[in-house]
DNA sequence: GCCGTTTTCGGCCCGACTGTTTTCAGTCG
């Protein structure tokens, strides 16, 4: 047993980790119907500290952190409090009154924070499980104010949210895994330490973690594993597996293997499911036979069969055994991989220093939280060549939108930044304007063509036919002033559907235009998808692959965009964000 | 809970949509 009286807080406390625990205490205050205004402080604040480029340690040891603008005399003795001691008394308080489960209720479409409380109070139902009991018992359609179309909607939104909830997104355990894998690294006590699973292949979620090691001494490993902070409970602890539960709810898998056996053993953990059968067929046809253990040549000495292993030092040896080029993880769907392999076809995937700019960006100018030459400074600092700050133009009056009376000043800041800026990068003069219902732009094009590229988006009435929305969003392709088509299908990953539309429709109107889509790199929507990407890659679609980053640490979410780029085939030349300056602006020109 | 040419109290962002009613509450972005 861990003893609890040393267990140290978990991960380091850090400007994301306290954003996070503010986060939790305004999740549940909004539920136990606190001031909205203190439920906003909350939410603000943990925005702000997301937003923050300096360390709030630092800020703390110069006693400066009331001086944040957002951050009160109060909120500062929380932070401090939770960088000495690791927790915060509010947060235990406010559990006692409602538990923290009941926050997860407001992940179901449709369900806030009045009906949590209602149904908490009323039924006592603290959880998913519970909510679903009494809206299948018509217990809500009873009261006044409910109907059954209600109970019908929030049956929808949990069938939704239980197709999903076995899934983590990868952004919000990419944090998780990197401190496994330093734990188990510094332990000194492994050779090797990979991820492996859907992680290594980049899957927009991930439904467990699973790690390979290779170690002599794979008792110590499995005990060091097992006493991490982290873990919550054992499920099973063997001498080359072990799976345990973590705090945050996931699973996670260690399997230590021999040196020997790492490069088999990566491949079998690595997946998919579909890859390592068509790769098995492909070695039985060969009279071969491949497992987690290595790779083996099958030698029949009359009735019986002699294995012997066939050395391969890494991944690259076991696909060449088997007569194919290196299929890079995100390529391993079964999706025909192993026969373009065959073939020696195999593009060349994107990286991510192949990444010249970010074209869709937010600041202050609409509902970003960092100021335009804060994000400028941060694209600097990550070598990037070129800029374009695109800030909503929207009638969403949460977004802070551009309007035509505020764009003025908006262009002439920016035009000033430009200048200031432009021995170090290029900025484009950029906007991101919503399409209405109609498939017309909030902004008349008098006022976007005075922009260096346009990108437009739906942000509104999603709930529309087919037809009806392709026709909305062809109608935008169509105007010679927008350039890209943000987050084209509008996914939001275990929360909402992709809106139904004809993308091939789509797609071939952007050919034909030179209008160019979007792979939106937040860990939430990472849309177009992998299979759309290829799909557009096919029909000769050029892709910006950006981050719609809404602070400055946002713009670090380029590798999602580029995982999922690299499951969907996309190449450098794929990518117009890859592109020179020069060449960038001839794909910034329409065909109409 | 934050903030201040409204400065220690009183205001703090809001329009669209849905489902439920008939003027509004809850949810979403």
């Amino acid at each position: 047993m861990i003893n609890k009286k040393k267990k140290k807080s978990i991960i380091e406390m850090d400007n994301i980790a306290i954003a996070k625990i503010f986060q939790q205490v305004a999740d549940l205050l909004e539920i136990q119907n606190a001031n909205s205004f203190r439920v906003r402080a909350y939410q603000r604040a943990a925005q702000i500290l997301r937003s923050l480029p300096t360390d709030l340690r630092v800020i703390a040891q110069e006693k400066k952190l009331d001086k944040i603008p957002g951050i009160g005399v109060s909120l500062a003795e929380k932070i401090n409090e939770l960088l000495t001691t690791g927790k915060l008394k509010e947060l235990a308080y406010l559990t006692k009154k409602t538990p923290l489960s009941l926050t997860r209720l407001g992940e179901i479409e449709g369900v806030g924070p009045k009906l949590i409380q209602l149904v908490y109070r009323k039924f006592k139902v603290t959880d998913i499980v519970g909510l679903k009991r009494i809206v299948q018992q018509h217990h809500l359609s009873r009261l006044s104010g409910f109907s059954e179309k209600t109970e019908y909607n929030i049956l929808e939104g949990i069938k939704h949210w239980q197709h999903y909830q076995q899934r983590f997104l990868l952004g919000d355990v990419d944090d998780l895994a990197d401190y496994l894998i330093k734990q188990l690294k510094n332990s000194q006590l492994c050779q090797q330490v990979i991820m492996a699973g859907s992680f290594r292949r980049r899957r927009e979620t991930v439904g467990d973690l699973g790690i390979l090691v290779t170690s002599r001494h794979p008792v110590a490993v499995m005990k060091l594993f097992c006493q991490l902070p982290i873990v919550k409970s054992i499920i099973v602890q063997g001498k080359t597996k072990t799976a345990v539960l973590l705090t945050a709810g996931i699973e996670v898998d260690l399997r230590v293997v021999s040196n020997q056996s790492f490069a088999s053993a990566l491949f079998y953990f690595t997946g998919s499911k579909a890859h390592n059968i068509h790769l098995r067929q492909l070695a039985v046809a060969k009279k071969m036979k491949i497992n987690e253990y290595g790779i083996f040549s099958l030698i029949k000495h009359g009735k019986r069969t002699k294995e012997k292993l066939i050395s391969a030092p890494n991944e690259t040896a076991i696909y060449r055994i088997l007569g194919l080029s290196y299929i890079p993880p995100e390529l391993r769907e079964g999706r025909g991989e192993i026969m373009v392999a065959k073939q020696k076809q195999l593009p060349k995937l994107i990286k991510l220093s192949d990444i010249k700019g970010d074209l869709h960006l937010h600041s202050r100018w609409s509902d970003g939280t960092n100021t335009v030459e804060e994000m400028i400074k941060q694209a600097i600092a990550q070598h990037y060549q070129y800029l374009a700050i695109t800030d909503h133009a929207s009638p969403l009056g949460i977004t802070h939108g551009l309007n035509e009376q505020r764009i003025k000043q908006y262009l002439k800041i920016i035009k000033r930044l430009q200048k200031k800026y432009q021995s170090k990068i290029a900025l484009l003069l950029g906007i991101e304007v919503d399409i209405l219902a109609n498939g017309s732009l909030y902004l008349p094009n008098k006022i976007l063509q005075q922009l260096d590229i346009v990108i437009a988006s739906v942000h509104t009435k999603f709930k529309m036919s087919k037809s009806a929305m392709t026709k909305r969003i062809l109608l935008a392709i169509n105007n010679p002033m927008v350039n890209i088509i943000a987050h084209p299908t509008g996914v939001s990953i275990n929360r909402r559907e992709p809106y139904p539309l004809d993308l091939d429709k789509i797609m071939l109107a952007c050919r034909h235009t030179g209008t160019i889509l979007e792979l939106n790199s937040f860990p939430r929507r990472l849309d177009l998808n992998d299979i759309n990407c290829r799909r557009a890659k096919e029909l000769g679609v050029k892709i910006a692959i950006n981050t719609d980053a809404h602070n400055i640490s946002g713009l670090s979410s380029m590798c999602y965009g580029i995982g999922q780029a690299r499951r969907g085939w996309l190449e450098k030349k794929d990518v117009i964000n890859t592109f020179s300056l020069n060449k960038l602006k001839k794909f910034l020109i329409k065909r109409i």
